[in-house]
DNA sequence: AGCACGCCGACT
DNA sequence: GTCGGCGTGCTC
């Protein structure tokens, strides 16, 4: 019996289950204390302990009433959020997502929420004061860390890696804490830091009686520059919500001391205000132009469709203005009060979209890309749970917490970056964006003027709907295209080491006419292969299965995958003759050899090589557009999201690189990125010229190419693809191997062969050596498994396949051996 | 992902 | 002989 006229109340019975940000496969349960059961719910983040110490932020996704069995759940020890951080949409996505593409949930929420929202403790390492400062019963080393923390009171774990120069300090650690020389802390510290700055406003009575702001004067007349910089403060505040300190001090040409004088007076207060890291569009905005009358039909047909079908396809040529359709789209959507995402690749993002929408839409528009820092990504997080209007962003910016999203455009659909490839999870953005609009009762759009076979299949199929856009805007002609026979021009010695004649004249040619000309070449660096002619013998990586690239500014090989250099051997190391030469050539070379040839000409190179750098794309972008390059030489960069208004040329150095990679993609891809590079050409009232050049002319995604109309491709390509059995017509899951040794990752796969097949016979194919057999020293085995579409089972065989991996992980001596499964393989 | 436990080589 | 390297298993 209790004592007072309460009831007794019971050992709570509250349990949660919490995701942690590590890459483990499952939820964990945890006790919520009485005290905290009045806050706890889905989506806050709570302070966890996770093994012997470590602390962690875990996210709550579930709570239940009664305890698990067989264990005793450990405590929540605080609960972080006042309100949630996740909505019910997103956990359904990740869970979604976990499933399909057979990633963690942990691996989910690392790669969805900002860095700084994911915390796991650090240990500290303190002096005791139970130490009696005797040194003399210290060893060596003991002695070391004690010194260093009696200078600085705590050392991080790293911190005595470094004083000790030695890995592994636990022993010691222990040690001295059984000598009560040191204690540890474990603390959990908020990353995210609000941005704070020093403000200025009028101290009362001077802030809400403005008559009494002679007196105000009065009290400052002995100073002429404070009586000025209360001027200058109420000259600012007549625009702005709040005067920042440093501006003050800028508009009034003083240093913070005057203005603390003032403070002391009474006249002001400097006070802290949090502001945004996220810039605001302060310059005028700009309307939107009007619609076409094509994009006006196609806008409406798009709505029309989205009565019946959740996904549109958009297939508009190159120049036909779909983005003025997004516009409006967004436009109308902002009137109903909904939110919009913008997918793009994300080097799109990076030019010219960006600001054409920041025009029209100001600060109902943000962008999240991959250059925003932590603590910019916390604040836009927030700023969409808020509600957001418009989301510019790449791949990433799915998994951002909308609250009313009602639309997605997912603009260069066919755009393979839409592909996460490493690390886990393996999603294509298009796919997910798709299941979000299904969990947001969303719409989607995909815009293109190359569609993705998966997705004009769908489009036949009726399963979206379809609508395009033939003519390109304002009178513009598609541009002229033309097949150059590289070999006959080689055998008719016409050939001016890399460039046919037809171009080089075709490149003199729109030169005199005083029009810019873009070279594409799908390979950075100067010669991919550096061969000896003798023996055969060519520079390969150490760590990769791929030869190195020689690179002419740097003198030097690199390997493209690993980053590994090394300096030109100067005699053969196979057979030591000096008969060594570069093969094939790169975007540096292209721009060499021109610059021997047009000499007087401004040509620029844009390619990973040179955009490094902060602003190093938007400039060369910016540039070109104003007219001081005239001919850019380009990797894939020069094909996406850019419109230029004087291109009169556009050249493709080799396409023959392209349409034979080895990959059943090779030919859509091919057709994509030439249809796309030859889309920078043409300018208002004069048609654009391409010219391609290629060894084997016969292939037909060249002619495919010439006609520009993409019914003839697709009805041949999709032909093929039902043929030799590929998507869209069966589903792929690729399942790769790695180890560093050869040996173990051969035994790791006849284990997960056998275990495999025994359950899926021979739908899985493999193992096989891919194209690339080793990335970083690790060498690689792949199977792959066709799926039919309708198979009911898919989930099943996804379930197979990781527990296979399972198997292979814990049999001994293949621990380390590295299993990936990636589904819908790109 | 950490972190502890446990097994083996190269040093005082 | 021990210190310190790394493979293996577990975490509510």
């Amino acid at each position: 019996m209790s004592e007072g006229s309460f009831h007794s109340i019971p050992n709570t019975n509250l349990y949660v289950e919490v995701v942690l940000p590590l890459a483990i496969p499952r939820t964990y349960t945890y006790w919520v204390p009485e005290e905290l059961v009045a806050q706890v719910s889905f989506g806050k983040r709570v302070e966890v302990q996770f093994g012997k110490k470590k602390l962690y932020a875990g996210l709550v996704v579930q709570t239940l009433h009664e305890a698990p069995d067989g264990y005793q759940p450990k405590p929540i020890l605080s609960i972080i959020d006042p309100n949630p951080i996740i909505n019910a949409q997103q956990y359904r996505l990740w869970q979604w997502m976990a499933k399909y593409y057979c990633a963690t949930l942990g691996e989910i929420m690392n790669a969805a929420m900002p860095g700084n929202l994911k915390l796991s403790s650090e240990t500290s390492v303190i002096i005791s004061p139970l130490f009696d400062e005797n040194y003399g019963g210290l060893n060596d080393k003991e002695y070391l860390i004690a010194e260093a923390l009696s200078i600085q009171n705590t050392l991080s774990i790293q911190d005595i890696q470094g004083i000790l120069g030695q890995k592994t300090v636990y022993p010691l650690i222990r040690s001295m804490l059984d000598k009560k020389i040191i204690f540890l802390k474990e603390d959990l510290k908020a990353k995210y830091k609000p941005k704070k700055v020093h403000c200025i406003r009028l101290a009362e009575p001077y802030a809400s009686q403005s008559e009494l702001m002679e007196e105000a004067f009065e009290k400052l007349a002995r100073s002429v520059k404070q009586v000025d910089t209360l001027m200058a403060y109420m000259q600012l505040s007549r625009n702005q919500s709040y005067v920042r300190r440093a501006d003050l001090c800028k508009k009034a040409k003083v240093d913070a001391s005057v203005i603390k004088a003032m403070e002391k007076k009474g006249v002001i207060e400097i006070y802290e205000q949090t502001i945004s890291r996220l810039g605001s569009y302060d310059n005028q905005l700009e309307g939107k132009h009007p619609l076409s009358d094509q994009q006006k039909l196609a806008y409406q047909e798009i709505l029309a469709q989205w009565e019946e079908k959740n996904v549109v396809l958009l297939h508009g040529v190159t120049g036909s203005g779909k983005t003025n359709v997004y516009i409006e789209l967004i436009e109308e959507a902002l009137k109903r009060g909904e939110q919009v995402l913008y997918l793009l690749p994300e080097i799109a993002l990076t030019t010219q979209i960006t600001s054409r929408l920041q025009k029209i839409f100001g600060n109902d528009i943000a962008v999240y890309h991959s250059r925003l820092n932590n603590n910019e990504r916390v604040e836009l997080w927030q700023e969409v749970m808020d509600g957001k209007p418009v989301v510019l962003g790449a791949r990433s910016a799915l998994y951002l917490p909308f609250i009313k999203l009602k639309t997605i455009i997912i603009d260069e659909e066919h755009d393979s970056s839409f592909k996460q490839f490493d690390p886990s999870p393996r999603y294509q953005a298009r796919d997910v964006a798709i299941v979000a609009a299904g969990i947001h009762r969303a719409k989607v759009l995909l815009g293109t003027a190359t569609p993705s076979l998966e997705s004009y299949y769908n489009a036949k199929q009726g399963k979206y709907g379809l609508v395009t856009m033939p003519d390109r805007f304002g009178g513009i002609e598609l541009p002229h295209i033309e097949v150059i026979d590289a070999r006959k021009e080689q055998q008719e010695k016409k050939m001016h080491s890399i460039f046919s004649s037809r171009l080089l004249d075709g490149i003199k040619q729109t030169l005199e006419q005083q029009e810019q000309i873009i070279l594409f070449q799908n390979r950075r660096g100067y010669a991919p292969t550096y061969r000896c002619t003798t023996c055969g013998w060519h520079s390969e990586c150490i760590h990769c299965d791929v030869s190195l690239t020689y690179h002419k500014f740097h003198n030097n090989l690199k390997c493209h995958y690993c980053g590994y250099t090394t300096n030109l051997p100067v005699a053969c190391p196979a057979c030591k003759t000096k008969a060594l030469s570069l093969h094939g050539f790169g975007t540096e070379k292209i721009e060499d050899e021109l610059k021997i040839f047009l000499p007087d000409v401004a040509i620029q190179r844009m390619d990973f090589d040179t955009v490094k750098g902060k602003e190093g794309h938007s400039k060369i972008i910016n540039a070109f557009q104003e007219g001081e390059i005239d001919i850019l030489v380009g990797t894939q960069m020069v094909t996406k999201g850019l419109d230029f208004d004087r291109v009169g040329l556009v050249g493709i150095l080799s396409a023959d690189q392209l349409l034979h990679f080895p990959d059943f993609r090779a030919a859509e891809r091919s057709f994509q990125l030439m249809i796309q590079v030859a889309g920078r050409a043409g300018r208002k009232g004069k048609q654009g010229k391409v010219l391609i050049q290629a060894y084997n002319v016969a292939h037909p995604v060249l002619s495919e190419v010439i006609d520009g109309d993409f019914d003839p491709f697709y009805n041949r390509e999709i032909q093929e693809r039902q043929q030799f059995k590929y998507p869209p017509f069966l589903r792929l899951i690729k399942i790769s191997i790695k180890h560093k040794q050869p040996k173990t990752v051969n035994e790791a796969a006849k284990i997960y062969s056998h275990f495999v097949k025994k359950h899926l016979g021979d739908r899985v194919k493999g193992p096989a050596i891919p194209y690339i057999s080793r990335v970083r020293g690790f060498y690689i085995l792949d199977f792959l498994v066709k799926l039919e579409k309708d198979t009911k089972a898919i989930q099943k065989i996804k379930e197979v396949l990781m527990e296979g991996m399972f198997k292979v992980q814990q049999e001994k001596g293949y621990s380390g051996v590295r299993i990936n499964i990636d589904v819908d393989p790109y």
